[in-house]
DNA sequence: CGTGCTTTTGAATAGTATCAAGGCCGGTGG
DNA sequence: CCACCGGCCTTGATACTATTCAAAAGCACG
């Protein structure tokens, strides 16, 4: 695939596009890696070295961490204009892994390159930390209601967090097909207690299921069951 | 209290005085509010409205998260030199609050006056880029093991976070006194887990209490019950 | 020397994970 | 086109773990 140039990128919301100036964008241009990868593969593997930032030009990206018994837990989502790991030291490793969920096109940008644009661009390292900044209170706040909330209200919060990043189409299904384990390594629970939940949810009209495909019929509903908590959004 | 100038700053962390040129350093002492708070006082109080940031010169600070029923995450500390909350939009609220747990002075920087230092100082900003992505990247660990593991495991984990946080004194120690409460908040449990967990590492000789106060004896003990696990640190 | 808080312990209860088995579906190869 | 196979979905039974509730004991503080 040719390389396209950040100038003309399709997507509006890259950083780079947006707050680098147009000579730096050139010389990104000529140093950067743009690579495509088919659904299902590794963008970044757990504990290899951090060579660089990703920056994701199109796609769905899903950001796990392995546990015990390679249980994985989803962090977070990683969609166009997001990006993936961060300035790393030397011999540093990705705490992460990193794995698309379609079609995704990732441009890399590596260590050095990464130091000579910030140098020259400060206009884009105040956005790239008022994005990890961002990140980090929606994971302190995931992160209080993994500790807090029981499994009913973990598994409403993850089907929430699916409509919010991937949407609804026209019969109010769900634009993403997860597995019951990949529902259950989000909301930290187990592909049975999905499926109990689940069940649950569409007796009580708020949602319907067939074979993998889930329908959220009432997604107040849902936010409901969560309304016990002081909420902050986890959303953008 | 004088306000003391960040050039002579007993605290040699602080990204201002790191990473500010001299000119911008006076700059700030003008601008900047420097406030004292005594023991278990709120510096942030939860959705109040963001004004600024504040760096931490010295003290303890706990930061959580409320969730059901007044119950409180802890979903970090702040020691010298580490900063809470962000600059904010109009109209944001703090998604946290924050909390002295020893005699703390704190320096208050406004958002406009934030505003005009990422305008001047890009290596400030840089730093303060990978002050965030590094506490990112420790929040998903976090995230993934409050998720995952069982209640000995996270209590485990708990006290390894505050043997890292405030280390021992010469009786192995440690150099804080948190109630039950407390160490459930961290690990996202009750009082009474702590209890049966603390007994239980008690009675394996991995830790020894008398009343609130608590001996780490072994370190590595507690870290092997978290050993199935693909460990990266939660620690700076 | 009370008073009120936290700690500590145990018992009862509820919630959750684990295990096992059958059914459904999609893909593959005959 | 059909039969087979393997994987995921689904459900229920079981065992375990954790929370809740209650009550006594310890401690700090006035």
């Amino acid at each position: 695939m040719k390389k396209s140039s950040c100038e003309f990128c399709e997507n509006s919301q890259c950083l780079i596009q947006k707050y680098c100036s147009p000579e730096w964008i050139q010389k990104i241009d000529e140093r950067k890696y743009q690579i495509f990868f088919k659904q299902n593969k590794d963008i970044i593997t757990e504990n290899s070295p951090i060579l660089g930032v990703f920056f994701i030009l199109s796609g769905k990206v899903k950001v796990f961490s392995t546990g015990l018994n390679q249980r994985q837990q989803i962090v977070r989502f990683a969609n166009p204009g997001h990006l993936l790991g961060h300035r790393g030291a030397e011999n540093e490793v990705y705490p992460i892994g990193a794995k698309t969920m379609d079609d995704s096109v990732v441009c890399f940008v590596e260590n050095k390159v990464l130091d000579d644009l910030f140098e020259g661009n400060p206009r884009f390292v105040q956005e790239l930390m008022k994005f990890y900044s961002r990140e980090l209170r929606k994971m302190e706040i995931r992160m209080k209601n993994l500790g807090q909330m029981n499994t009913r209200e973990k598994i409403s919060e993850a089907l929430l967090i699916l409509l919010e990043n991937f949407g609804l189409n026209e019969q109010n299904c769900l634009n993403v097909t997860f597995s019951r384990q990949d529902i259950a390594n989000i909301a930290g629970s187990t592909p049975e207690q999905v499926m109990t939940q689940l069940t649950g949810f569409e007796q009580e009209g708020l949602i319907s299921k067939a074979g993998r495909k889930i329908n959220i019929l009432n997604p107040e509903g849902l936010q409901n069951i969560l309304s016990k908590y002081n909420q902050h959004s986890i959303f953008a």
